[in-house]
DNA sequence: TGAAAAATTGACCGGTTGGTAAAGATTACA
DNA sequence: TGTAATCTTTACCAACCGGTCAATTTTTCA
């Protein structure tokens, strides 16, 4: 009687105060499964973050593992945009130190998205099994574009999925770590200027290592 | 009256079943708390691991986070251990390159701990404040080793800071990321031949890299 | 062998957690 | 304005979780 599913109605009426809410609610959440991993987080804790009670909460999202999905996906949409944006037709180098420097970007501006991600693989990647073959697709592709550079001879030859894992762990790392990488350098170097130093640095370390032998 | 404090008893005596039990455990522990994180680890699912009850299991250990405290004591003694071996009188890109192979050799070898150790950090290292300090120490003083050998031309002039944390990331990654990885390479690319051809890519990598310009 | 010490277990407890039921408050809109 | 739909809250529940207790079994050793 009291039920009439608000949520997922056929019509998507009411978006105002339900898609304010959602949103809330789900930036909280973001919040609380970054910082405690999906089964450290608690319903409660998430409600209190969005600041609404825990079985108001409940209204808009049936549950905890809906809430963590819809982060998941969101998060794999633009996460993986820079990936995809790797152009086959651009100058191999240059695209790769964009890559790079867009991946940093992405772990200093959305440290806690790259942090849920972080959580749920680690934990052996449970509830997202089906989105990582889509990534190893993605992967695959890039991968062949990667191959092509190599052998018109303007990239080193290296191993193009190794080169992308080492891309992925470098620049994520200023996101997941980022407790050891500031306690690591000390007060006087864990502001923001630390991307800086890590973009300087990475791309060093990637133009000398990918540069084909003259 | 049944008390009797049996575990850090005076005398080590009994050290047979004891020692026995308590290998046994933390060896439980380590693959519940790498697997779930401190908070989704249970003390029923450690005690299954071990193949005992859990009042048996907390007679060796008084409660979850000693449990959790000893491994992560334990894990970050060996796990140092690379980094500590970094000769300032080797020659530096092969100490360098032996420290990577090292390190990855341990992501190999100990994923166990490695998954450990990121599940702390990346949950903010609440339990864990202090040892960071320590790491801090080992890390500015290799990295005033690192210092030296680029005013004496012997590497590229790069932060050694960054250069560090590079490692520890492209390495651990292996570790951390394994089903990210394995899933990423496909069915079969993923032997235990992955961390030969990480091996090359890396060497590759970091020799490119890090080899002062001429 | 026997008895003390050590090891193990089933039953239990208080607090937490994911989630529900139902009723009251608010809002949209005819 | 009135009423139906939407939103919010209080009270609650069953399962789970960390940990204790007291009793039983096993091991040690004089």
């Amino acid at each position: 009687m009291a039920v009439a599913v608000p949520r997922a109605a056929k019509t998507q009426r009411r978006t105002r105060i339900q898609a304010e809410r959602e949103e809330l609610i789900l930036g909280a959440a973001l919040e609380v499964f970054a910082a405690h991993g999906f089964r450290g987080a608690t319903i409660d804790q998430i409600a209190e973050q969005a600041g609404m009670s825990k079985p108001n909460l409940l209204y808009y999202f049936p549950n905890k593992e809906i809430m963590h999905r819809m982060l998941i996906d969101r998060l794999l949409e633009t996460w993986l945009e820079p990936l995809r944006k790797l152009d086959p037709e651009g100058e191999p180098l240059t695209e790769i130190r964009s890559y790079i420097r867009r991946k940093l970007e992405m772990a200093r501006d959305y440290p806690r998205e790259s942090r849920l991600f972080a959580n749920e693989i680690l934990q052996g990647a449970p509830r997202i099994a089906d989105e990582l073959e889509d990534l190893k697709k993605l992967v695959d592709e890039k991968a062949k574009v990667i191959g092509r550079w190599i052998e018109r001879g303007k990239l080193a030859r290296v191993d193009p999925y190794h080169m992308i894992f080492s891309i992925w762990a470098t620049t994520q790392h200023y996101a997941d770590f980022d407790v050891q990488v500031c306690t690591v350098l000390g007060p006087k170097r864990s502001g923001e200027g630390r991307f800086e130093d890590a973009a300087r640095y990475l791309d060093q370390l990637f133009v000398g290592g990918l540069k084909p032998k003259a």
